[in-house]
DNA sequence: GGACATTGATTAGACGTCTAAGTTTATCCC
DNA sequence: GGGATAAACTTAGACGTCTAATCAATGTCC
């Protein structure tokens, strides 16, 4: 790499400093990140995004679905879900079929080559899982099972009741529109 | 099928459903979107993206340092930090300082306006805390901490070791190409 | 039976993040 | 001292994700 003679130990180092006493969000984001980027070095190799797996997965469980059902399984949005869908087709994974009594809805089903990715996929993602949770205690790993599901039950919870309270997850638009505050132009850079 | 009367009951009932069997990697990172649109939604009212929070977040513990050293504690790439700090900057919170001695590194500060918003918004993210852990037997959280923690490290050790080999996290021009077609020229090496 | 509401898919556009490939500045070493 | 090397920042471009807005099909209800 470039100076890092040690990169694990910088990074290990750098975490021992300075996360025990922090908040709970940055170690579960920080911990997806490494969960991601494990996958996806090894998915790279078999021609498939972070994104396909996404899908895939569950697809390989149940396919014949819509759109929004497999949004809602994946737990995305659908403009996400649609557009992954579109790479997918594109690729020759899965094909979109509508039917004559329902042209609004479009069901998505897995392709020949769709479905044999999973004997290929399944045993990456296994794999990443093991190495994750190498060493640890399993009574230790299933109260962190539990508590995630609480944190994200409590989280839903509370934006439900946000929501009636009209506070919403900003438009990006909304995002967008905070910057012009106090704009000044850039500044000159020799 | 999809009448959300009770979104929460919804998200709820789908996650009871689904989840409990399924591998650490999705509960982590469900949890990890709870969490950023939990704190999402309380920022917005005070003109802060999350990519803001991020930032400040270290710069409030300690200002000074290089976008390097900034980059570093947040847990992001420098090109992450870059595009931040210049739309910090264009809000007049930080301010970017180059020193006579070294025209190479640029010093990141906050300005009296950056460092106000501490009081504000620190709140907000133990807030959210306090809600998402509500209910959470204090040993079963440590363990949690615990767990993330080793999965961090684990996979921390795993890249580098996969560095060794030289799998790699694909680069986003590599992902692309995954869509052309069935041509796969690939294992061309850089 | 037709106007209105609702649902599902799509488009538009933004954010946060990343890798790779420059730039510019500092440091090293002969 | 001057060219090679490395460090720090920047630019380029892509991905995955989201909200909001639109389009198209299907209900619904008087």
């Amino acid at each position: 790499m470039k100076h890092d003679d040690h990169p694990t130990q910088d990074i290990l180092r750098h975490w021992r400093a300075a996360v025990p006493n922090d908040r709970l969000a940055h170690l579960v984001k920080d911990a997806t990140r490494a969960l991601v980027r494990a996958l996806q070095v090894r998915l790279v190799e078999h021609d498939v995004s972070f994104g396909h797996w996404t899908f895939l997965r569950v697809l390989w469980e149940r396919d014949g679905l819509t759109q929004r059902e497999l949004s809602h399984e994946a737990g995305v949005m659908e403009p996400t879900t649609f557009t992954a869908l579109q790479a997918l087709e594109r690729l020759g994974y899965v094909e979109r079929r509508q039917l004559p009594e329902n042209r609004k809805n479009i069901y998505v089903h897995l392709t020949p080559r769709g479905r044999a990715l999973k004997g290929k996929l399944v045993p990456l993602a296994e794999e990443v899982n093991r190495i994750a949770v190498d060493g640890v205690d399993p009574a230790q790993l299933a109260a962190a099972r539990a508590v995630l599901l609480a944190v994200i039950e409590n989280l839903a919870r509370d934006e439900a009741r946000q929501e009636s309270i009209e506070r919403r997850v900003p438009s990006t638009r909304a995002v967008a529109r905070m910057g012009e505050g106090t704009r000044r132009p850039k500044r000159a850079r020799p």
